[in-house]
This record gives structure tokens, C-alpha cells and sequence, in this order.
DNA sequence: AAGCTCTCCTGATGGC
DNA sequence: TGCCATCAGGAGAGCT
């Protein structure tokens, strides 16, 4: 489940391996991969046709391609499980193989995004002056971008009548967290996910984003974390960061501060990991 | 209008 | 063994 170290990790691949290459053709074996640019697959392949791809950026959970001289660039969201692989010409097809690009060199590989899910996409818009495509102006600085604003966080934290998980998911106050390093933060913050974010004083918000990065950079430090093996660098390769995982997944082991089972909780349609003694849940309101 | 729920999708897994 | 239910969950549409 690709998060903000995962893409970034996708990113830099991205970086050494396809930045400054033009695009010869691109083939959308798949509609649905696609489905966010509105022009359809064919219009989306002929755009890319002949044009060079720049420096890719990232923002929180969404990646893109600049193409040059066309104001525009080629946005990427990896979804569930969305790869973006660089891969020989000749190696074979994968299994859910949604769109391939080649490029005019003399190299012999190409990109391919593949997607089983097809919870993620591809698709091309306009830029805006910072370089940010349009569609994803909502979408806020994530923790690990030396402009995210720390003190409008704490201030956005405390005029919201939510809880503190919900707000961490919320791609518009912060973006790049996802359900496992959401869970990872509040565990080494002690914080039961019910939390209400209008609590949360300015030194407890710092601790919590201070953990938000700490966790954050060690993953990205070991290549991310590949919980179920769909996610994958541009090579191939899985990360490391699941075995240093101290709330995701780990149901009923114990806790590694206090050694009291942990629990998982359902939590809108999805799951909260926690240690009922080091996170307790806050008071009924 | 903010906050919350639902829906999209495929494959792995578990119960009977 | 086969079949059905459940789970994984990012993000935006839609509802209250």
C-alpha cells in the first residue's frame, strides 16, 4: 500500500531512469487505468508522443512527469497497487499490465505502469505556475516538504471537530499518510486514533509530527514498506521497512514498549492497529 | 457546510 | 473440493 515513502521511493527510480527521455509511443492496454483524463486513452497516448519527460516531483501521494515544452505533465497516483516499472523491451507482460510507454533511445527499457486493482491511474493536465497539476491544487504539502506549514497544521488540528486518524488521512490537511504509517505515528505518539484533534496542544501536535517524519524517513531510509509484496520500487525490488513495523498488522503480538497484546480494531471500512495500554482512548466527550 | 459513508477493484484467505 | 464471505484501502462523489 504505496504512502509517501513508497512514491518517493517510485520518484526517485522515476528520477534515474526515465527522467530526460522523449517518448516515442504509448499503448493504454486498459481504459480504466486512465479514467482521470477525461479525453479518453487515445487522446492521452497521442499527447505524450514525441515529447520529453523532465525532473519528476511528488506531492504527498501523487507523483508526476513534467513533459516539456507542453505546460503540461503526466500524473500518477499508485492507488492500492499500482506499480511503475522500468523494464526491458523484451521482458514479458505482466498480468495486469495497464499502460506501456517507450521511449526514442537507444536504451533498452520502457515504462510500464501495471495495476492490479486499478485503484490507481494515469493522466494528463495543465500545470499550474508552480509546476503542481491543477487537478491536485486540494491536495496539501506533505510532512517531509520544507514548506508544510507546522503551525497552520496545529491550527487546522484544533478548529476541526474530528478525530486525530481521520485528520491524518485527510490528504487537504496533510497529505502523503496513509492507514499504516497513520498508526505508526500514534503508536510512537501514544495516541488512541479516537483522539478529537480540537485537544491537541502545540507541543503534542509537534510531537506527532515530529513522529509522522521520524517514521516516515526510516522507511524511505530501507525502501519503504512492502506489507503484501504489490508494492515494488521501479525495478522490481521490495522494501524493508514491514519488519520494523511496530502497530500495523501486529494483532494480538505484543506491544514492543510494554508487551500488551495489541489490538486491531475495524475502523472505517478499513483497520486500526493500537496497544490498549500505551494508546488509551480518550474520554467520552 | 463540514463531516462522514459509500463505492470502485481483484486476489488471497478462511470457514463449512 | 467448491463456494461464498471477508478483507485489503485511497480518494472522491454524494449524502446528511
Amino acid at each position: 500500500m504505496p504512502e509517501l515513502p513508497e512514491v518517493e521511493v517510485v520518484r526517485r527510480g522515476l528520477e534515474r531512469w526515465v527522467a530526460h527521455r522523449t517518448v516515442a509511443d504509448a499503448e493504454v492496454l486498459h481504459p480504466r487505468a486512465v479514467r482521470r483524463h477525461i479525453a479518453g486513452p487515445d487522446d492521452f497516448a497521442h499527447r505524450l508522443e514525441g515529447h520529453r519527460i523532465g525532473t519528476p516531483s511528488r506531492r504527498g501521494k501523487y507523483l508526476w512527469l513534467p513533459l516539456e515544452d507542453t505546460g503540461q505533465a503526466i500524473l500518477a497516483h499508485l492507488g492500492m497497487s499500482g506499480q511503475l516499472l522500468v523494464q526491458p523491451h523484451e521482458a514479458p507482460a505482466e498480468k495486469h499490465l495497464r499502460v506501456r510507454v517507450r521511449f526514442t533511445d537507444a536504451l533498452s527499457t520502457e515504462l510500464r505502469f501495471v495495476d492490479q486493482r486499478t485503484f490507481g491511474g494515469l493522466s494528463l493536465h495543465d500545470t499550474t505556475p508552480d509546476g503542481l497539476p491543477d487537478v491536485i491544487a486540494h491536495i496539501a504539502r506533505d510532512p517531509l516538504d520544507p514548506l508544510f506549514d507546522d503551525e497552520a497544521f496545529h491550527l487546522a488540528l484544533r478548529r476541526k471537530r474530528t478525530t486525530i486518524k481521520r485528520a491524518l488521512l485527510d490528504q487537504s490537511l496533510i497529505s502523503g499518510v496513509g492507514n499504516i504509517y497513520a498508526d505508526e505515528a500514534l503508536w510512537r505518539s501514544r495516541l488512541h486514533y479516537e483522539r478529537p484533534t480540537a485537544t491537541f496542544t502545540r507541543p503534542g501536535t509537534a510531537e506527532l509530527l515530529g513522529h509522522v517524519r521520524d517514521v516516515m524517513n526510516a522507511a524511505l531510509a530501507v525502501g519503504g514498506t512492502s506489507f503484501d509484496s504489490l508494492y515494488v520500487n521501479v525495478n522490481g525490488e521490495s522494501g524493508y521497512f514491514d519488519r520494523s513495523l511496530d502497530a500495523y498488522g501486529r494483532e494480538g503480538l505484543p506491544c514492543r514498549r510494554c508487551a500488551t497484546p495489541m489490538r486491531r480494531r475495524p475502523w472505517m471500512n478499513r483497520s486500526s492497529y493500537f496497544c490498549p495500554k500505551c494508546q488509551r482512548a480518550p474520554r467520552p466527550a
